[in-house]
RNA sequence: GGACGGGUGGGUGAGUGGCUAAAACCAGCAGACUGUAAAUCUGCCGCUCCUUGCGGGCUACGAAGGUUCGAAUCCUUCCCCGUCCA
């Protein structure tokens, strides 16, 4: 009864195998995959942030990695963007998308839209910040109530970014943040949107994260971050704050030691699937899997998933 | 053998007679999140009961006794740990 062209989106926590099940679907389904994931965009940034290998991404043909400079910001607005020209593209050739989503804002951007707000000024966050520090705890927050009351009581008082992100568009929008958000938000059409969601069992996810950060040291990752030290842009680039990255970087500035490195990163990395899940888990229509992407009892339950779908 | 210092909830660690189920931080769990999102923030966090209340009961500050209306906090003995002296 539908005949727009299906889009699957395999959202999951970090380490769940949404690669693997990505690129398995592709092969299957003659699709290519699009990674929606915030730090896969940096070109340098591979090992760590667990990019497919160069043997994959020659499998199956991947967008959306490499697309930026260290030294660049991604926005969940700049993602859609680039996004939606490789949508464009994969209808045109009539190629099945295929999404491995880490990033759900990013996800929720493409496909819901973004309200038509304002980008992010630099000026007006510096002097924000400012003023923050001057006034002290609570400033922004009673700044927020003046401009948009409403908003202020949906933000935490406490929550900085947030609350900077909210008077920056209330001041260069000239309206209340409550009534921005709901002018220009265009979901994505055209496409008819199926989700698979991978959640193995939390315990075993844990032990993943463990072993793959292993892993992933195994493979370079302590090279990759001295390249990119070596590559000598600014300290405070952005992908440097990647979990990981930074506790390496301490490590072979003699700050921390390599045990103490792992097992900073193998922590921050539980802490962020599960911040991940909670996203996911309020993420409408999605087929959940219990368990990871390359188990092939998933794979074979996900393919079958799909075909009922795409009859 | 002697002299000090110390043993607190999963961890670090505050607390020297009642306001203490015990600060703070971490870890953990749950949650929020429309342009930094691998970010940022919020709640809960001994066990248990119900009529879910700034409710009740139980257990808890190395161990055992004691003082006191009341002890993590004072006294005694014992057991550990650290430093120093022999």
């Amino acid at each position: 009864m539908t005949s727009l062209p299906p889009l699957v989106a395999i959202v999951g926590p970090t380490a769940s195998g949404k690669s693997s099940l990505g690129i398995f679907l592709a092969k299957e389904f003659s699709g290519e995959v699009m990674a929606c994931d915030s730090t896969q965009l940096y070109r340098g940034f591979d090992v760590g942030t667990a990019k497919p290998s160069a043997q994959q991404r020659q499998e199956v043909p991947h967008h959306l990695l490499d697309v930026l400079e260290p030294t660049e910001a991604s926005t969940a607005g700049g993602y859609r963007e680039r996004a939606l020209a490789v949508l464009a593209d994969l209808r045109a050739r009539q190629c099945l998308p295929i999404l491995t989503v880490g990033t759900g804002l990013y996800l929720r951007a493409l496909l819901e839209g973004l309200a038509d707000l304002p980008q992010r000024s630099e000026e007006i966050r510096e002097r924000l910040r400012v003023s923050a520090a001057q006034h002290g705890a609570g400033h922004l927050h009673e700044m927020l109530k003046h401009l948009d009351p409403r908003a202020a009581t949906q933000i935490a008082a406490a929550d900085e970014q947030k609350l900077i992100r909210a008077i920056e568009i209330c001041l260069l929008s000239g309206k209340p943040l409550s009534e921005v958000h709901r002018t220009g938000r265009k979901p994505l059409t055209g496409w008819r949107i199926l989700k698979l969601g991978l959640e193995p069992p939390r315990e075993a996810l844990y032990q993943r994260i463990q072993e793959r950060t292993e892993s992933m040291l195994r493979a370079g990752w302590l090279d990759e971050v001295r390249r990119l030290l070596a590559g000598g842009f600014r300290d405070n680039a952005k992908a440097f704050g990647f979990i990981g990255y930074g506790e390496l970087r301490s490590h072979l500035r003699g700050e921390l030691t390599l045990d103490a490195a792992r097992a900073a990163i193998q922590q921050g990395t539980r802490q962020y699937a599960k911040r991940q899940l909670t996203w996911f888990r309020r993420e409408a229509n999605v087929h959940w899997l219990p368990g990871f992407g390359d188990d092939s009892h998933i794979q074979t339950a996900a393919r079958e998933w799909l075909r009922s779908q795409t009859v």
